[in-house]
DNA sequence: AGCACGCCGACT
DNA sequence: GTCGGCGTGCTC
């Protein structure tokens, strides 16, 4: 006998987990997981559909209780089934439970109350109701009265919005209902979010002979069978995005439907023209701000076949295509491509998966390419196609390093060098704009001197130690600790503490300055109201104001042919965080802002600034030379073991209770420790997560780094069993995470 | 989500 | 005592 765990379709937070039920004899060969099936459900036995997570030979319940499922109706459901083929991987690949995985990739399981946003009306005339009210009062009907004057106060009542507001449950409504006084209406309408009809049709541009010469590589490679993935390395202004269009162009003529991912922080008006202008009816666009119902119905229209675009954040990538046949994803080496939440995925790897499975194809692009997708480029395993030349051969912006240091000793305390200060000034007497960019991103305490430069790291992982508020530095990694100093180390100055400098300061030194300038800010505070973050970009684009100061923000993909200058404040900010891949994040974020200058028909100039100048990602992203800056990070990675050299798995444990969280975690790392010794890798921590408590739940995390992935995920499987089995689990709550 | 069960106030 | 409304809890 087999028996198999579904998850029911009940859109109800209630039943959300799985159950389990016989498998039928002339079943038992045919079933698998992933599978839609019909079976009873409930006192009633009423039919419902079903989706397989999991078969076994063993029941996990009283076998006379169980039921027997009575069919399998996948047969036009295929899109959905490999959905939930990929939540099975997922949840394998990424170690989160089943009903999580199925929660990511089918949004359709929670929203479909949403969508279909239930009413209650009267169904009979004012006055009728009046008397029935009275009536219902003068009885003991008090819950039925309370419904018929709400809906004489309010003719069309909200379903959900009744049964919270006055307890109204289904007991109360059905009477009223069938004795028809009201009646139960449903609205489905799709709710769009751009309205693509008013935007104008465009052409698409003629590719320029490097895009061509890129295009037709890619055309070889896709004759190939199986087609290898495609990286496309291009620099910053070089026109992936026409190369991309051709691409989906040619894909939608075959039949086939394209998904198109993009940072979030891309997903900005001007895209979403673009898209539109060129491809009309035919795409659709997700963002972050769509309710989960907006974005049920994109799915369903993709679903539907109404359209054959999506284009979207990471949570794109799910959508049910029945016959997808290329995912692209832009700016392949964004942080955002990873999900905080568990399953904690990787779209970039997800989205290989989900291509192979169903036979589409996939292209990443990006001009400073993740360590990951680039190895893989070199080891064969992706294609690489280049884009060398910028549009129209424009020159890439001359840049300069200034060694911040080198400021303090010649007595400048200024958060600007006397360079930058120069080069803003010329700009301003020639009407040329500039950018002014302060990379601190994951920015996290670290303690480095002035004077020399020095950072303190920890000794064991190579990051920097954070400064907590006790005063003590701390590893993220390992958990090692010490005491604050007072003096650097290296080179004994007294100017040793932790960085300290905001967009907010930045704007005022300029207005000192600068008293002329126009200046706009861009940061996280100046962006908060909606629409804000458009107007700042328009308003700057159109040339009303001079100096723009932000954060990463402002470095993303925009185009402003006026900025003949940016700078980089202080480089160090990026670099210097808790985490071994800040020299690859500060590499990004360089290259991408220096490739914001000169993009117009002036040619462009970049200044940064640096207490590290000769560090090598500052090095490297200053002469524009990824392949330089490749070499020495990888040799890092092979060094310390860290990815993609070796793989690491982190086991993240929060809790409420900070005693509980540091108990159960000594067991834990116990029982790691005790698995991993049988492989002699040794467990890194338990430490204090980088962020380590959010909103008053303690995080602390463990740390495993193996070159095979196999040898993990078997510690990972046998850690999960370990922790299902022990009750003293259960109030902290356990994820696991995988790069 | 839908159904049974059990509590509680009103009425024969 | 009994009837029926209405909240609660369970569904393999």
């Amino acid at each position: 006998m087999t028996y198999a765990d579904i998850i029911v379709d009940i859109s109800h937070e209630k039943v959300d987990r799985s159950f389990q039920y016989k498998v039928p004899e002339e079943l038992q060969h045919k079933l698998q997981v992933g599978m839609v099936v019909t079976i009873p459900f409930g006192n009633g036995n009423h039919e419902r559909k079903g989706y397989v997570i999991g078969l076994s030979d063993t029941p996990a319940f009283d076998t006379s209780r169980m039921k027997e499922l009575t069919g399998i109706c996948s047969s036009e459901e295929t899109t959905e089934e490999r959905l939930i083929a990929l939540a099975a991987w997922m949840k394998n690949q990424y170690g989160s439970t089943m009903v999580q995985a199925l929660k990511t990739v089918l949004p359709v399981r929670e929203k479909v109350k949403a969508k279909e946003k239930r009413y209650i009306i009267l169904n009979v005339s004012e006055e009728e109701a009046e008397k029935i009210a009275g009536k219902l009062e003068s009885g003991r009907c008090k819950a039925r009265a309370r419904l018929v004057r709400a809906l004489l106060e309010e003719k069309k009542l909200d379903y959900t919005k009744a049964s919270k507001e006055f307890g109204m449950t289904a007991s109360v409504l059905r009477p009223l209902a069938d004795e028809g006084i009201v009646q139960v209406v449903q609205d489905e309408v799709y709710r769009m979010t751009v309205d693509g009809a008013n935007i104008p049709h465009e052409e698409l541009s003629i590719l320029t002979e490097p895009q061509q010469e890129a295009f037709d590589q890619i055309q070889e490679e896709w004759k190939a069978d199986p087609p290898r993935p495609v990286l496309i390395h291009g620099v910053t202004g070089s026109g992936k995005t026409q190369v991309y269009m051709k691409l989906i162009r040619q894909v939608i003529d075959e039949g086939k439907q394209v998904i198109v991912l993009v940072p979030e922080i891309a997903l900005t008006y001007q895209t979403v023209r673009r898209f539109y202008g060129w491809f009309g009816e035919k795409v659709s666009v997700l963002n972050s701000r769509l309710s989960a119902g907006e974005r049920y119905d994109q799915f369903k229209r993709a679903k539907r076949g109404e359209i054959q675009i999506m284009v979207g954040p990471r949570s794109a990538l799910f959508t049910p295509f029945s016959n997808l046949g290329l995912i692209i994803i832009d700016e392949e080496h964004e942080q955002s491509y990873k999900s905080e939440n568990s399953p904690r995925y990787h779209a970039r790897e997800t989205a290989l998966y989900r291509a192979q499975m169903e036979n589409a194809r996939l292209v990443l692009g990006s001009a400073t390419p993740s360590l990951e997708a680039y190895t893989k480029a070199k080891d064969g395993e992706f294609r690489l196609v280049k884009l060398d030349a910028r549009f129209e051969d424009r020159p890439l912006p001359k840049v300069s390093v200034v060694d911040l240091r080198e400021e303090l000793r010649e007595g400048n305390r200024s958060v600007l060098s006397r360079s930058l200060r120069k080069a803003i000034e010329n700009r301003l007497k020639c009407g040329e704009q500039a950018i002014l960019f302060l990379n601190r991103r994951g920015y996290a305490g670290f303690v480095s001197c002035r004077s020399c430069g020095e950072v303190l790291k920890c000794p064991h992982c190579d990051v920097a130690l954070t400064e907590h508020n006790n005063g003590r530095l701390v590893c993220h990694y390992c958990g090692y600790e010490q005491p604050r100093v007072e003096k650097c180390p290296v080179c004994g100055s007294p100017y040793i503490g932790g960085f300290k400098a905001g967009t907010q300061q930045i704007e005022q030194v300029l207005h000192k300055n600068f008293p002329k300038a126009r200046i706009l800010r861009m940061d996280y505070d100046t962006t908060r109201a909606k629409g804000s973050y458009e107007k700042i970009l328009s308003s700057f684009a159109a040339h009303e104001a001079d100096i723009l100061v932000g954060t990463q923000m402002i470095v993303k993909g925009h185009d402003f042919p006026d900025v003949t200058l940016v700078g980089a404040l202080a480089a160090d900010l990026s670099l210097n965080v808790a985490d071994y891949r800040c020299a690859e994040r500060t590499f990004q974020l360089l290259t991408q802002a220096v490739g914001r200058s000169g993009r117009g028909t002036k040619p462009g100039e970049a200044i940064i600034q640096s207490y590290h100048p000769d560090h090598y990602s500052i090095q490297t992203a200053a002469a524009q030379d990824y392949e330089a800056f490749y070499q020495e990070e990888m040799a890092y990675r092979m060094l310390m073991d860290y990815p993609p050299a070796a793989h690491m798995l982190s086991v993240l444990v929060s809790g409420e209770n900070e005693e509980l969280l540091e108990q159960g975690m000594d067991y834990l790392a116990k029982f790691v420790e005790r698995i991993a010794s049988r492989y002699r890798i040794p467990v890194i921590g338990p430490a204090y997560a980088a962020v380590g408590k959010v909103n008053d739940i303690y995080r602390k995390v463990l740390y495993l780094k193996h070159r095979d992935e196999r040898i993990l995920q078997d510690i990972k499987d046998k850690t999960e069993k370990y922790i299902e089995l022990n009750s003293g689990f259960r109030r902290l709550y356990i994820q696991f995470d995988y790069t």
